[in-house]
Formats: structure tokens, C-alpha cells, sequence
DNA sequence: AATCTTCGCTTATCACTGATAAGGAAAGCT
DNA sequence: AGCTTTCCTTATCAGTGATAAGCGAAGATT
């Protein structure tokens, strides 16, 4: 009752997209300075200045909005990888500048990485992954696979190794990545002494077929 | 009030100790068939046939209790790294048995090795880990190191070796049950030839400079 | 035997979460 | 002027993890 103040005082702006990009924005924010899991959609309303059920009229739920935020990390990530050029380098460089873009990405927006890679569901079962997210995942692990067989064409041979090699690629930096996320306190090795021997091991087992030298 | 029925139903077994080990059978049970995440104390507690509050009795919270999961979870890994008996086998026959074993782990019990791996709390700030879960982390680690090494001693050379190569090769089959576990609905390869494809790539890094047999 | 203590549990309740219902103020259009 | 739509409000819901207070029976003490 009494509905008087507190209208005037309110932000005249925001007439519909940019309060829902001031919504995002503010979420971002918050869950990298306190985690996803611990901030919730009063938070977000308090931080954008609105009250909590008016993030409803922008976002179906929760989940709604993280969704939106998982597919601009996925996009972001793909943007990285389109940004490198091959030119002028050996396949065993231009691989491991590839995946050096991958890590990068993670280590320097660890909170864009969980959203695309690392989020479960707060509340529902964990087989039920968000089709949005999943088509998301999908379209950046093309892209991933695409320019990655770009880059190392040459060392491919068989017919379906670069799936099978984007796959298995993919799933040695994401347990690189998402250990160093999800276990900060582990006793890790030097940073790079760790990224360096892991992704020699990697390209001498790609490339060792064509004989290119060894490096240990 | 009237608190005159209900009592004479209950259970008159569990005092203690016991008690406790079916509340947490019941959670496990529970954490399988429906998620972690979706599975509320007052559930369990259903599940053992007591109510919410008494939970509190035997776990200072629920993060406890999921805690002493964890806890378990990393044991039955040590477990079976520790079965592994090594002999007449070559370090490669040897080191792809090791990643078996692990990676059979985490496709076989899934929801103990989110537990140990993948858990993140669910209202507090993911940086903090709760130390009993990162203590034992660590043993088991120390475990995978030094059955490693043990494998595979005639291919490690430079002093240190042992624990970058049991802290890449970790990163990498986390990613590879890691992704499986999380993104469950992604086309991915036929599991067996990922799984062959990836651990020979491994091989191939690793065993590089012995003059063990190439592969592809 | 009567009393005290402790244990394992209960009901009642808390603050907080995500979500919905109902409605109001203001802008734009007819 | 009236109607519709948009964006927001307050009030409220069920469900969550957690705590407080107390009850009853078993075991120990006197």
C-alpha cells in the first residue's frame, strides 16, 4: 500500500534493450567478483536498481539469464580463435599458439569459462543441459575444429582425425583450464612450465609422425 | 503440539554411528538418481526416514556431509590406482592401464567423482575450498604421482619430471570425464576411439624420445 | 527405586532463495 | 478522452539450509 514515493526517484532510462544489457552487465560483475552460485537475483535487481521480480519482464528465469551470458563467453572465446592467423608458421607453432588462445581465454575470464563450460544447474538434474547452451557449444566447437584443422592440415591424414583431434584437444585444455579454476588451492607446478610441457607432449604426439624434431 | 504419535513408529535401531553411515548411503543413493545440486536435506532425511533438523546431529551442514562424500570418493580411487600391479608390461602397456583406471572411475561412478572433482559449493565464494576435500585431493594425488612414477620410472629423466607429468596427465583425463560428465549431450566421437586416440597421443608424447614404437 | 544426564530426535521457526500474482504509473496511439 | 502496451512496483508463495527449544527414553548415579 501506499504507493507513493519511490517512483520518481527511479532511473528514466533503460526503455527496454539496455535495461536487459544493464541487467547482463551487472550480473557479469557480480559473479566475478563473488561466484555464480552466490549471488542472486535480488543482488543483481539491487545492483542495477530495480526490484527483484522486474528482471522477470527480461529473463524467463535464472537459468534464463546465465544462459544469455554462457553464449557471449562461447562467443567471445570464438572471436579469439578467429583472430589468429597462421601465416608464416610451422604447424607445431601455429598449434600451439591455438591452443596458448584457448587458455588464455580461460585463465583471464574465469567466470566467462565456467558459464560456457563449467555451470550446472542449480536445481534440476544434471543430464538436462539447456538447449541453447548446448547449440552454443556446439557452433564454437565448430568453429574450434575448423580452424584448427586449418592450422595443422598437413599433419592430418586419416579421414575424420580432425573431429577426432579437435575432441581430444579440446578435452586436454578444458582439464588444464577448469583444474586451475576449480582448484586454486592445489600445489600447481610454475604456471608456464606446466602449460609448456603439457602442450609439448601434445604437439610431439601429433607431430611426430611427419618428423618434425623432437623437442626433448 | 500433541506430540503423542510418531514416536513409537520410529526406527529403534541406528544409535550413533550407524545411523549416520545410512544417512550417508541414502545421500549418495539420492546425489545418483537425481543430481547433487537437486537433492534437498529435507529429501534426505525423508530418504533415512528422520526429520530435516535431526541431519544436524550427525553434520554440521550439508556441505559437510557432501564433504565426507568427497572424501570416500577419492579413497575408492586410490583404491583401484593402488591395485594396479605393473609387471611384465611395458611403460606404455603399463601407463595406458593407469589412465584406464582412472578414466573407468569417473565414467563408473560419475556422481563420486563430481563429488571429488567438479563440486563447487553452493552459496559461498568458489575460491574457497574446504580444506578437507583439498587434503585429501592432495593424498590422492600423491598417490597418482607415485604410482605413476613407479609405471613409467624408465621414461622420466629430468629430476621433477615426475610431478609435471603426473599434474599434465591428470589435467588431461579430468578433461576428457570431465566434458563426458558435463556435456553429456554433445555429439561426441565413438567413446572408445576418443579414449584410444587421446591416450595414444599421450603415449606418443611421452615415450617420444626412448625409441619406443610409434604408433600411427 | 528415584533422580540426573545424555542422546537422538521432534516441532516450530528463522532468513533467504527463485518465482508468480495483481496492479499501478506513464507513454504512445487511435 | 479513452485504450493499449510497457515497465515497473508491492505482496506473497513454496522451498531451501539452518537454528532454537524441548521431549522422551535409555543409561548412569545416588
Amino acid at each position: 500500500m501506499i504507493p507513493v514515493e519511490g517512483r520518481s526517484t527511479r532511473k528514466p532510462r533503460g526503455r527496454g534493450p539496455e535495461r536487459r544489457e544493464e541487467i547482463l552487465n551487472a550480473a557479469l560483475r557480480l559473479f566475478s567478483q563473488s561466484g555464480v552460485m552466490a549471488v542472486s537475483t535480488r543482488d543483481i535487481a539491487g545492483a542495477v536498481g530495480i526490484s527483484q521480480p522486474a528482471l522477470y519482464a527480461h529473463f524467463r528465469n535464472r537459468d534464463d539469464l546465465l544462459t544469455e551470458l554462457s553464449e557471449r563467453a562461447f562467443g567471445e572465446l570464438e572471436r579469439r580463435m578467429s583472430a589468429l592467423s597462421a601465416d608464416a608458421m610451422t604447424d607445431r607453432a601455429a598449434f600451439l599458439r591455438f591452443c596458448r588462445i584457448y587458455i588464455d581465454f580461460g585463465l583471464e575470464q574465469p567466470d566467462a569459462y565456467r558459464m560456457a563450460f563449467m555451470l550446472e544447474k542449480r536445481r534440476s538434474r544434471f543430464e538436462t543441459l539447456d538447449p541453447r547452451i548446448l547449440a552454443a557449444g556446439l557452433k564454437t566447437f565448430q568453429c574450434f575444429e575448423e580452424r584448427l584443422a586449418r592450422l595443422v592440415s598437413r599433419s592430418l591424414t586419416r579421414p575424420g582425425e580432425a573431429r577426432l583431434l579437435a575432441q581430444t584437444l579440446w578435452a586436454g585444455l578444458h582439464g588444464l583450464v577448469s583444474l586451475w579454476l576449480a582448484r586454486r588451492e592445489f600445489p600447481w607446478a610454475d604456471r608456464e612450465t606446466l602449460i609448456t610441457r603439457y602442450l609439448d607432449m601434445l604437439a610431439d604426439g601429433l607431430f611426430q609422425p611427419e618428423g618434425v624434431t623432437p623437442r626433448r
